[in-house]
DNA sequence: TCAAAAGTGTTCCTGGTACACCCATGC
DNA sequence: GCATGGGTGTACCAGGAACACTTTTGA
């Protein structure tokens, strides 16, 4: 069934940068195997077409859905690339998200082929398709910067974490070494973390104490005119 | 000539909130009455449809010329707005851009007709069509937030100008007021500022020295990781 | 007993903030 | 001479940065 219009249209997708944090504190990237031309057997951006019936976000989250099996996952608008040739077949807009997963709790479960999707970790990517590449710059620029001064982190890991843990994001993530005690009385004094009566299990050492994010008073400490910023 | 898809697509436009900031410090915003249905007689965006040969960027630079004879201004992509429904007549998604413009150099016009375009003081805004008031409210949002630690500001003010404007801009934008000698020693210490040997012309008291944005040296500066921060 | 990370305070210095008066000019 | 903004310095305080050792646990 065609559709007609009067003057001529880009067609308009979604293509979203699904960030994770594994376990040896590097920062992975979500990626989906092409199967089919341009770029067939390349790696891209897992994405597609926006249907008339959703929002730019309900397509996003559904392709996430449909080509990796995440969901409710933060997700968040990150830019639109639409240079004229930036798909070899026809003018394609594309509206991009970037994503945080928590790797300990999700699984991959591609409804199509799970092993097309894998996680690469972002300092050894393998050549993408299209302008994959510079949307994923762009994504994790945006996650460098927004990680200083909103909390955001906390998306990337469990819902109980380690001060450690919390610490080796950031270093990761910012790309420098930070100082640990100076982390943790920062964090601490912001009052944004509940200590747990847990410690870290399985540790082959010490065992850490386990926090939480405490969602609630950091959005009543925001409405006082709070600034996160680490 | 009519075009033809296989799957149906959302039209896609381009919208700009245009920022200028007048000669008794009040921020205004520039806006479009719309001759056409819907919302016929409102006033709207400047804004249009994403021609097939031009890139994002270039179709908001197009709008803007066509409609406001505004050309080489600051513009930047502001977000992607795409509500099922924020256009009664069919899926429309909107990339908005915003602009910030000199209104002492600038003036409008408008090659169909200038009439139909005028400035708005933001706090004294009149109904706007479509979600064209979402739209104008996440710029404004952006521009305090940019205007702290990037330098956009210059972009309001004439080339040369003087301390007291660039105070009453940021005063004008953020919504309060700041410690003029604190100020000044601020952003005189970041030595991005060019005295000039001049003075403000027709000033019906003391002149004030005139400066200019040292664009060079901010731009070494950033280079040797120098934080813009006001 | 060794390896690995947990946990903890103090000092120094920079940079933010608060604050008030005289000066130059045009009318 | 009056109104308007131009222009300037200091004192205090909070918060960032640098820095090292003892403790706990599991293997």
């Amino acid at each position: 069934m065609p559709h007609t219009y009067q003057h001529p249209r880009p067609a308009l997708t979604v293509d979203c940068v699904v960030f994770g944090l594994d376990t040896q504190h590097s920062l992975k990237v979500l990626l989906i195997r092409r199967k089919l031309p341009p770029f067939a057997g390349e790696w891209a951006l897992p994405g597609g077409f926006v249907h008339l019936d959703e929002s730019l976000e309900q397509a996003a989250r559904r392709e996430l859905r449909e080509e990796t099996g995440l969901d409710h996952v933060f997700l968040e608008q990150l830019y639109s690339f639409g240079a004229v040739n930036r798909d070899p077949r026809e003018r394609v807009v594309a509206i991009a998200y970037y994503a945080l997963v928590n790797l300990q709790e999700y699984t991959l479960h591609a409804e199509t082929d799970a092993s097309d999707a894998a996680w690469f970790t972002v300092t050894k990517l393998p050549p993408l398709a299209f302008d994959h590449d510079r949307i994923l710059n762009t994504a994790l620029a945006r996650l460098k910067g927004k990680l200083r001064y909103e909390p955001i982190g906390f998306e990337l890991l469990p819902k109980k974490f380690t001060l450690y843990q919390l610490q080796k994001l950031y270093e990761t993530v910012l790309g420098y070494p930070v100082d640990k005690r100076n982390f943790r009385k920062k964090f601490l004094k912001m009052n944004v973390l509940t200590a747990l009566d847990e410690v870290e299990p399985g540790a082959n050492h010490r065992a850490a104490r386990l926090y939480k994010f405490d969602e609630k008073n950091y959005q009543s400490l925001k409405e006082t005119g709070f600034n996160f910023e680490v």
